[in-house]
RNA sequence: GUGGGUGUAGCUCAAUCGGUUAGAGCGCAGGUUUGUGGUACCUGAGGCCGGGGGUUCGAUUCCCCUCACCCACCCCA
């Protein structure tokens, strides 16, 4: 026997399961449509030097490789040094801002100055799977490529915290920072700037481990104890961004992040939602591309992010030679489903078919039924092959119709339909031509 | 990549301190008179006890290996 799981990180998802998705899916749709994004749609799969080298070393690692194929692959297996790199020459979207980047590298003489797209679809990561992390999920992205004003990340902001508002979202956080910010932080600290990736994987990690195992940390990287000490001063300081900006003003590029956001959380003000938006100096994204404000949603009700993003000025000058400024989010729609599901933030299941017509001995009558049915508006099952009533019956309850329709020999030769509400137990002979009327009541 | 946990019927799980026919609930099939359901009752089908090896008179049970899944770390949506 061929085992029936579905592979390893990926899932089914029963009709109610995915009619809740659709349910959220809709929801974030309407809400980008609503921002001015259009949709755009590109393959499932890329070349594999498209997407290697955008998202670090480790981000390299997880991508999903196609084998080559034929011949090639032959060839490619026979060389002296096969390796994962040399026996691939494809690979499954990491995710949908690379191909963005792609895109608008590619077609710069079709697309606006200020392109404003979303894509809502599957990517993959040869990730281990876990709670609320899968190796197959569905992003949901929106971005503005084409505008270095920081109006564009604060209708980016703006979005992203309508869209989890929309859907119910109440109490979560969207915690924001900036590179430039993280960079000035690590240049006050007096830590050596190739050092900033690997100390802010550690400072990263100070809500949820405390500042003493941070610090542990910061000296295992390589960050000497008075550099750490200084970190945790000005991280200390409080007072929000002024406060943080006393710290920052020999850092030219600190300065410049603390402009940027201050910048932005005034526009985000006048914008609709912003009450979730929190500034914390200790958030970095692990994704390489980020360059200017960085965003990460997350929920008391789950490990880890719902939503992240930020600005990527230089990722488009990666397929282009000259840079082109960008910022966008992703939602989550996985970890947004898992938590709608536990805070019960879906509304009620929509019920099953209007009517099921019952097998009478004669298919063609219940399919004639049904389409006149169908052709005035209604959603109506037919059952399909001669059974007994009480199976026929269980059938209408197991999918949910609305009223059962008989027509036998009598109600042929009556011109009538029997109809029953399942609910009331109730049931009438209707005139053929009344019934889609009746159903309706 | 590192660490931990769990694998018994379609599903959720029992039990066997190593012993002969491994159980329950749910689900499924049939029935309680053949054009009227959801409840109830009766009956039934369905398990190489994840796979391989070892110890033993005997292994689903103990030991080793392996695979699968889950959880945590890492990283991320």
């Amino acid at each position: 026997m061929v085992s029936t799981k579905p592979a390893k990180g990926t899932r089914d998802l029963l009709p109610a399961a995915a009619r809740r998705r659709q349910y959220i899916v809709d929801t974030i749709r309407s809400v980008y449509e609503q921002h001015a994004f259009e949709p755009l749609s590109t393959p499932s799969f890329e070349r594999l030097d498209t997407l290697m080298g955008k998202y670090g070393d480790e981000g390299d690692q997880l991508i999903f490789r196609i084998l080559k194929r034929g011949a090639n692959l032959v060839r490619a297996l026979a060389g002296p040094e096969a390796s994962q790199d040399t026996l691939a020459d494809l690979g499954l979207r990491y995710d949908l801002t690379v191909p963005l980047a792609r895109v608008v590298a590619a077609y710069q003489n079709d697309i606006p100055k200020y392109f404003r797209r979303y894509q809502i679809a599957p990517v993959w990561r040869a990730d281990r799977p876990q709670k609320g992390r899968f190796r197959e999920f569905t992003q949901c992205d929106a971005d503005i490529v084409g505008c270095e004003s920081i109006v564009a990340d604060a209708e980016i902001l703006s979005c992203m915290a309508t869209a989890l508002k929309r859907l119910g979202f109440d109490d979560a956080v969207i915690r924001v920072n900036h590179r430039d910010i993280l960079f000035g932080i690590i240049e006050a600290a007096g830590i050596a700037p190739e050092l900033e990736g690997t100390a802010l994987v550690a400072v990263d990690k100070l809500d949820k481990i405390g500042w003493d195992a941070v610090t542990t940390e910061l000296l295992e990287r390589g960050v000497t104890a008075q550099s750490a000490a200084r970190l945790r001063e000005i991280l200390e300081v409080g007072g929000g961004l002024e406060g943080l900006a006393e710290s920052l003003e020999d850092s030219a590029r600190g300065r410049k992040g603390v402009a940027d956001l201050n910048e932005l959380f005034a526009l985000a003000d006048s914008a609709v939602g912003t009450d979730l938006v929190q500034f914390d100096p200790s958030l970095a994204r692990g994704l390489s591309y980020y360059t200017g404000p960085i965003f990460e949603a997350v929920h008391p009700k789950l490990n880890g992010s719902i939503a992240g993003g930020g600005r990527y000025d230089t990722l488009v000058g990666m397929f282009l030679g000259r840079d082109v400024p960008a910022v966008g989010f992703s939602l989550g729609l996985d970890r947004l489903e898992a938590v709608m599901e536990e805070l019960e933030l879906f509304p009620a299941a929509p019920s099953g078919p209007d009517a099921l017509v019952a097998f009478m001995g004669d298919a063609t009558v219940s399919v004639a039924l049904a389409t006149e049915l169908r052709a005035a508006g209604l959603c109506v099952d037919v059952f399909p092959e001669a059974a007994k009533f009480k199976k026929q019956f269980s059938y209408a309850q197991e999918v949910g119709a609305r009223f059962l329709l008989m027509v036998g020999d009598s109600e042929v030769a009556a011109g009538t339909v029997t109809v029953k509400d399942l609910r009331s137990r109730e049931q009438a002979q209707v005139p053929r031509a009344d019934v889609a009327q009746h159903l309706r009541q």
